[in-house]
DNA sequence: AATGAATGAGCTTTCATTCAT
DNA sequence: CATGAATGAAAGCTCATTCAT
């Protein structure tokens, strides 16, 4: 009974939690961390700013967490797709498809996502920012170990695997941002078989001619 | 005379302008828009804040102008190459050349550059994004043309040109980032040949074997 | 039965009164009254904040109960002193040192004392400043009347008795806060004969001799 | 003329820089230093809160350089007091009338100055602390080396030069406090001549006679 | 009684921008 | 044109206090 007690209380402390950040998020990928104030936030997530300063220690701590909050959920999911007992290329297969759907699904926060693992993000954020890339490598790491499985199985050609995990998430990267900017071009959705086509056969039309084709046209 | 007159203040002018966006470069890529105010700028240039503002309508302008302008500078440069009488395949290389090379320059630019791009930049920074992103896509359209060119020559496997043209800034950016976060990593620099590479022959081993290798191990 | 209930209440409630108004006192004595926090004194109490609402009005109740505590303390030393059955220099000896024991004992406290008695102390605070200021008024008074008593005995000069007390605390407090700020200098403490010595016989060598003294060298 | 052009331009500054430490001042002194807020000091001074912080660089800093200013204007007095080409005792005698001027002047000033000297100061403030205490050492140290010059000349009796000037300062403030918290007791002013004669002849009537006043009665 | 999450008025401080000189 | 002191809206954050449990 007792813990019954205590368990509702945590469980709405959780739960505000949880609403706190929810409002948070909208706000920063609607607006930027910049302009978006704390007061603002608290508005929006119906509490007073003391409380928000009750959850967080500052703006930046919030901002912090709700990064890191959904890295990690994106993170997870690799993970668990990757570490499937499924061929190579079905690993591949679906982990574009997983990077799709959740992007999809947090479009608006891919924005501030990026911004934040790779552009503007300074100063006091550096913290930030050494524990988001902590998280974006450990998944770099993960597909380059299916990389180097892929290449010990002949599968690929005998290239860095870390180079081709690079290599796979940019192409994923530039067709997620464009799909971003430009939703009606994919107006059935970003098609993972374009991504893994280009991936895994490259642009030639005839790799064993390839002197030939540097050199005269 | 009076043309001279004019001729020497329009110099003048120039120079002071130039001086005031270099102070402002250094500034922001070392701090990010936000953590950089106008007092610093001008000290930094040496001006008086009103100057300034003789210079750029406010904050917004100076950085628009900032950023368009390294951007133009970006662009020209690509499309120099990308207009060359030269095989398809080596403008490619070029290209990629020419993108270690600007952004190897400009290293931290380079951020500050992405955040407008891609990340955050919001509200009143929408022209900005618009004017930017103009331009971005006129270097992908001109790559896609290149790609096209190549499709039609038979180098290139029959897609479309617009997505090899994304898989090719993909691959670009996603090894200038990782170089810029770990510049240890790349002693000598980054080899444009490791993205030609991986661009124009994917990462396969045997491509008429893909069915197989997708089903079974 | 009820009575032993009671009673067992009372003590637990008073012993807590106490744990609390320590608390307090040691943050407030470190730190000073604007620079501690309920919060900080409930923690340092292990006690709620609601608790401490029970015991204390608000803030200032707080600090006030604890100030008058303290003071009443000091004057009820005193108070046994000064009346005690001996000579007079003998009950202002002691006086002398019941100070010097008290704030030494006190040390810190001696600052936030003489902050309320002396330095800042507004608005809302005005009762406390009235309230302590009436116990040391009262102290004061009950030197001045051991003066007077030294007076009429023909001890003390026929001087102002109350401007006798004066001087006596003036001295006293002078010491008081130098040793406070330099205790290097008084490595075995302060001590009550050099105050003594200086209040009752002053700094001339030759009192006889004074109006000489003053006009030539 | 171009020197009279900036020197009015920087009697204005100073000007105005004087005219926001008289309204910190009446203000600080009336309310004490954490009940008076910017924008209060902003409004009395006349004018906005931003030209405070282009004078200071914070609240603490504006405070610090109130208390200091008042401090070092009457550590010159007194000073230029105890250098003068006269007597010991009547420069003691001078040193007492300032004392009593100065701060009849300033009243609401000294407790403001006591607060800082003496009570309540932490934290941030320690440099305050730090800086007022060395001012007010030197002040002592100068009245120690006028006692010691008045024991050389056998006016004073062989006493440590510092504790008298302690016992110096002690009754002075000892007066003038008192005189600040019932100044009805004062009609005329306080008379330098009650702490001059404390000061030099002490309490004792005859001192003789002190062993046997000490024993019996 | 005891708790401590929620409150929100009010504080200090910043900084883009203006404009008289 | 250049200057830079003055501006003041607006931000982040604190903390005494309340009150439902």
């Amino acid at each position: 009974m007792n813990e019954k007690k205590l368990s509702r209380r945590e469980r709405l402390k959780a739960s505000n939690y949880r609403e706190i950040l929810e409002a948070a998020q909208e706000l920063f990928t609607a607006n930027g961390y910049h302009n978006v104030t704390m007061n603002q936030i608290a508005e929006k997530a119906e509490f007073s700013i003391g409380t928000l300063y009750n959850f967080f220690k500052n703006k930046e701590d919030l901002y912090h967490s709700l990064i890191l909050e959904k890295l990690k959920e994106f993170s997870e999911i690799q993970f668990l797709t990757l570490d499937k007992d499924l061929p190579v290329l079905q690993r591949i297969g679906e982990f574009i498809d997983n990077a799709i759907r959740f992007f999809g699904d947090h479009i608006p926060f891919i924005r501030i996502f990026f911004a934040e693992t790779r552009g503007e993000s300074h100063n006091l954020r550096s913290r930030l920012r050494h524990d988001a890339r902590k998280i974006m490598n450990e998944i770099d790491e993960r597909i380059a170990s299916v990389m180097e499985e892929g290449v010990q199985k002949k599968i690929f050609r005998k290239l860095d695997p870390f180079h081709l995990a690079l290599t796979l998430q940019g192409i994923c990267q530039a067709f997620l941002f464009h799909s971003m900017e430009y939703p009606e071009q994919y107006p059935e959705g970003l098609k993972a078989e374009i991504i893994f086509n280009l991936f895994t056969r490259g642009a030639l039309a005839d790799v064993s001619n390839l002197d030939h084709a540097m050199d005269a046209e």
